[in-house]
DNA sequence: GTGGTCTAGACCACG
DNA sequence: GTGGTCTAGACCACC
């Protein structure tokens, strides 16, 4: 996995476990790499994992279980949450942004169905 | 204007400054505002609006003359590849986010033809 | 180190660097010293450091470990491009100096053999 | 003419001058342009067009008749001096650089040889 | 007036 | 510890 300069390492992260969990990689009660795993798995400091675990905690994703590890909330609901929340993200950055450039609603949808259709941007990375 | 947090000034009055001549507020040729104009207009120190030109010309989109101030570069090419480039990055964060949870093109497509409709983050800033 | 006043000091910090890398006294994945302790050891402002950084980041010379430091970059190739770039450089400018001056090609090359050979500007700095 | 942003406009017109009379475009006690009209030529500031008299003057390169014009030094001796020293500056600046780089007396010789005879940097500009 | 550079010092996020 | 950003204020060369 490479890093984007831009973006702290602990958030590329946690967005790398949603996708897994979201996409079915890890489901509801999977047990997920302890910190020093995938801080070795990674090349990264394993200070950074722990944080993208706390965060991860933080927002109900994963839970702890003393001395056995973490673990992927069993709440279906949370689950669906997340790619809800992820898309809606995505959705609203994407349209704010178009918008500010002057397209109009036509022109997003036709850029898009291009897009999508030229099988663009599935590549790379 | 406002700025966000979490990205830095000087980033954020670039694309304040790209839309403007990417939406023909700013036409090629056109004088911008000087450092200490711009500095005072919104509030912010001299340095970082420095920094902003400094970044704006290395892209080719302003050009400096010594002591008279800077310019929207006169090629009009230019101003259509910025426009083409900042779309393109949209579309490609856009997808790229979209596959990765899941998503097929079909949703894709309807989930932005629902979005555009109910004029969604039209609003905002 | 001496700053000649005529040109920037970020300027002559990168040629400084420039060299270092170029002569093999920093070697590729080597780390480069930090923005204090370098700002520090120049009695220079940390900023002016900084920026010398940056730059050298651009031009793809040296990496950024997010909080562990900077590194020369480890491609071999990118060196020898450096290399190759900076002597073509002062060779283009020379030339393009001397032809304009009115000096022939043979007259060029009498001048610096016997420059050479009598050892000229070697000394200083 | 175009002008490099990194270096004044004033001596970038300086050098543009002695290499005519070092070239014998202009010849000693020629008289050379006025200020309104060079600086109508070379669409820039009369300002910096005065200076760069100014410089030439204070050189001896230049005289001014008062209510005539000014022209070109009629002493050969000066104008010779100008060459020489043009071209050792070119030529000292050029070692200099070279030898910082690691490159040792007989590849200096021999890389000049070479661009020497393949019309290196003899186009451009 | 303009932009370019630099200093001094601060705060923050990151690892 | 590291780099990234920002402020405040200064000085300079150039036009």
């Amino acid at each position: 996995m490479e890093f984007d300069n831009n973006l702290p390492i602990y958030i590329q992260i946690m967005y790398y476990i949603k996708k897994q969990i979201v996409t079915g990689q890890l489901k509801e009660g999977d047990k997920i790499p302890s910190v020093r795993e995938l801080a070795t798995e990674l090349q990264i400091n394993p200070n950074t994992v722990q944080r993208t675990f706390q965060e991860l905690e933080r927002e109900g994703i994963v839970e702890t279980k003393r001395g056995m590890g973490r673990y992927v909330t069993k709440e279906r609901g949370k689950i669906m949450d997340i790619k809800r929340e992820m898309s809606k993200e995505l959705i609203q950055t994407f349209l704010k942004g178009m918008y500010s450039l002057g397209f109009t609603k036509e022109e997003i949808i036709n850029v898009i169905t291009g897009a999508v259709e030229n099988n663009q941007s599935r590549e790379r990375e």
